[in-house]
DNA sequence: CTGTATCCCCCTCGATACTG
DNA sequence: CAGTATCGAGGGGGATACAG
């Protein structure tokens, strides 16, 4: 329960470049989002499978995070086994431009990055 | 000179995403290219004032990270005082439609995220 | 199936001081 | 002016075990 957010706020105006990029400040929070906009609607289990180097944890908390920003809905049927949807709200939806173009960029211009192997 | 990128690789395909992101993981990264695009050309004490709350190592720091990623260039004049000039590549330069939708969506959307004061 | 709860390493980043 | 060097804390995130 720290959920401490950066209260970064580092630049007076016109920075709101930054507090997009608070979004994906979580490792995987950027994957999350883009599998959601790809399939729509999906469960953790289904998380999992696309995102096998995700342990648990990582992908609770930072579900958990996104529910808090408001940007995904989280459903859980009372059921046996447990089942649990996860989906994008509608703020979640106007951050399609912005995975979209993460998504271009990296298809064009991926390959081209200097390889630095530490 | 650790300079050690993460080896995330977390995903088999399609993830792109990913990649480009880990262009943005450090934290002031997307806020000197878009200072970048907005500006053209800039010195390190431009930045210092366009950044006051990154200290000078971070600046450094980021700035030697994109720079060795390709994204800009390091121009340093040998004159007294020392003056160096940072602009962005042409691979920098393709970058402005994801910095653009990181404001965008940032302007738009910014003020309705849920505060969460820790 | 969908998570919590711990433990703990290690990297990130801030503060501060020094340099050519 | 434009940086390096060093120190040190803190928290992000991995591994693992357990739970409803």
């Amino acid at each position: 329960m720290p959920r401490i957010r950066h209260t970064t706020l580092t630049c007076s105006p016109g920075c709101t470049v930054e507090a997009t990029l608070e979004l994906f400040g979580g490792k995987w929070k950027a994957l999350i989002l883009y599998h959601l906009f790809e399939d729509g609607v999906l469960r953790f289990s289904e998380f999992r499978r696309r995102m096998p180097n995700v342990t648990q944890r990582m992908l609770t908390n930072q579900l958990r995070e996104l529910e808090a920003d408001g940007l995904i809905s989280r459903t859980v049927f009372p059921e046996v086994p447990p089942r649990v949807e996860y989906e994008l709200t509608d703020l979640g939806k106007t951050l399609k431009p912005v995975i979209h173009a993460l998504k271009e960029w990296g298809d064009k211009y991926a390959h081209s990055l200097k390889q630095k192997k530490e």
